[in-house]
DNA sequence: ATGAAAGCGCTAACAG
DNA sequence: CTGTTAGCGCTTTCAT
């Protein structure tokens, strides 16, 4: 490390106990809990010189102490395991993790990150073991859920209290929310519809995301609804530009992405060929990222709350922690962001 | 939510704890205790009854009851108070963070990730108060480090152990590491140079933030080793675009810029005002996220290794909490990694 | 309204 | 090598 220094703060006094707080207040432990945990039973005067010297003292109550007592960390765990160059583009994620932030606070929880490389899918659910077994989290939170998703069992097995953020394939041993992200490409369609397209593409992320099946079919029913030809499909497993080169190959005259990045790289595959977005193409990305307005040309694209869904999911999770009911998740619709990567086609030369 | 399904393992049966363990192995708890922590003094066959019995009854220690026992969480904190518009774009937390899982997993360390509005500068105080005070961390990694950070001195009179992760300007109560991101900049300014560029502009972020500054100061260097003229600077705070139209009035032949983001930008621009990257600008970003293969002309930028400095720095942090001396961090210099978006200048029309 | 005492699950002296 | 005995700091009956 470039430069130490010494820790003026030397000899770290120990932290003061509740016994500390009860003695200087003049009370028993038993009250000074009572009275940090607004229980009745604690007169106002006597309630009052306790808080009082529990703030003299600068004490809080020790999260471990209570965490053993009352068998309850008050943390949630939550386990990326998407590959970082990836997640470092997503934008999902970090409004997701802000939602959750926004339930778990005023609730004193807080989250336990973990990250694992998506290639290993063995370590993430290692991570999940790890955590479980050592009870250093009270419930998890599951994103991406997988068909016969392993982390199912595991966590059911080890009674953990489970929220899935996202709709699994098939059956789950747990709750879950989703948001309606895939009526926003029912918003897209419609939108290149009136235009007046009529080779409509779909450039979508990885076929194992269950959103993108979703999403896929969404953009099915909406061809189909306009009786439109739906074969322009290209789903991308990892090289984005080859997946949008081969969209392009299907010449399309507008296409629907299930993110900006894709969306990105369909504009640069598309620039590379010499076609103008959106003159000879128009394209739709997914997500409303910051990239959508910075591209050129800026990007129509789906927003869909994440915010709120994370914050929704995280209130379930609570709600499961302490078993009651989970309140019913209203998501609010998306929205079509239309800009500048949007128009109609270009009229046929006959 | 939209399915709740009942958790079927109802009556979780309650967790096993060491005396199980040890009355099933035939021996005393403390006995348990020393072989899962690999003490000595305990004989290779006693061992291997108790890892069995431990194995057999899935048991594994608590961690809130160690954490009770050592005073010590084995989690450290890391509290993010960047816009989450902003984090969305930004590589460097991702590949930070997964650099500092990198370290901290094998150590049986967590990280509790918490993210504040970056507007709520109280907020991010008080996070910082609250994991403190109830004990939740064993330390704290420091991002973004500013003059006068009010940070260090509620952290320092904590005694919490904190390892900064950035050049603190000023003198700092913590020890602190740095990367050689700055070096990246005369790196590019280098290949302008070496392209025959003599406008060579300098778009960054904001002013508030030391690395912002210290990456001008590089390049005021750079221009200065080659006689060019330093005038061309343009610091964006919010609006990246008009930031980006502002350089542009100043007539560079190049611009180095401290974000791909502001790279996108900046082409973006260009492209509206008519001019041809990299034939009329050439154009160097930073941090050489996804962004860079993406865009056309896909960019050439710098790429500074963070995940070896999450995990330097979470190392660190680590040797920190165990009171022993912290490894020397030596980083990796930055490389320049040359794409499309850079190219000789245009000759001068005589 | 208040306090005494037991215990959460583990580790750490201190004896044998 | 192995077991006994105390706590860690808090919450929680159960008395008073």
């Amino acid at each position: 490390m470039n430069q130490p220094i010494e820790n003026p703060e030397e000899g770290a006094r120990r932290r003061p106990t509740i016994a500390d707080v009860a003695e200087r207040a003049g009370v028993s432990p038993t009250l000074v809990s009572f009275a940090v945990n607004d229980r009745p039973g604690v007169s106002a005067g006597t309630r009052e010189r306790i808080l009082a010297a529990a703030k003299e003292l600068r004490w809080s109550p020790s999260a471990s102490a209570r965490a053993l007592t009352q068998s309850r960390t008050r943390v949630i765990g939550l386990v990326l395991s998407r590959a970082a160059d990836q997640l470092e583009v997503d934008s999902f994620f970090v409004r997701f993790l802000s939602g959750v932030e926004r339930t778990l606070a005023p609730a004193d929880y807080a989250m336990l990150l973990q990250l694992v490389p998506a290639a290993d899918g063995a370590a993430a659910l290692g991570a999940y073991e790890r955590l479980a077994a050592g009870g250093r989290v009270d419930g998890f939170l599951l994103t991406d859920p997988q068909l016969d998703d392993p982390r199912f069992r595991l966590l059911a097995e080890a009674g953990m209290p489970v929220v899935i953020a996202g709709r699994p394939e098939g059956d789950a041993p747990f709750p879950w929310l989703e948001t309606e992200h895939d009526r926003g490409i029912t918003l897209a369609v419609e939108h290149l519809v009136e235009l007046g397209h009529e080779r409509i593409g779909f450039l979508g992320g990885p076929p194992a995301y269950a959103f993108v099946q979703r999403r896929l079919a969404r953009w099915r029913q909406g061809l189909a609804a306009a009786g439109l030809d739906a074969a322009r499909v290209t789903l991308a497993e990892a090289d984005l530009g080859a997946a949008a080169a081969e969209m392009l190959a299907r010449e399309p005259t507008a296409v629907v992405c299930t993110s900006d990045t894709l969306a990105i790289a369909l504009i640069t595959a598309a620039r590379e060929r010499g076609l103008s977005v959106p003159d000879d193409l128009s394209i739709i990305g997914f997500d409303d990222s910051l990239l959508a307005t910075l591209s050129s040309p800026a990007l129509t694209s789906v927003r869909v709350d994440y915010v709120e869904f994370g914050a929704a999911a995280s209130a379930a999770l609570l709600a499961e922690i302490d078993g009651v009911g989970i309140r019913p998740y209203k998501p609010s619709p998306p929205t079509l962001e239309v800009r500048a990567s949007t128009a109609a086609p270009k009229p046929l030369r006959i």
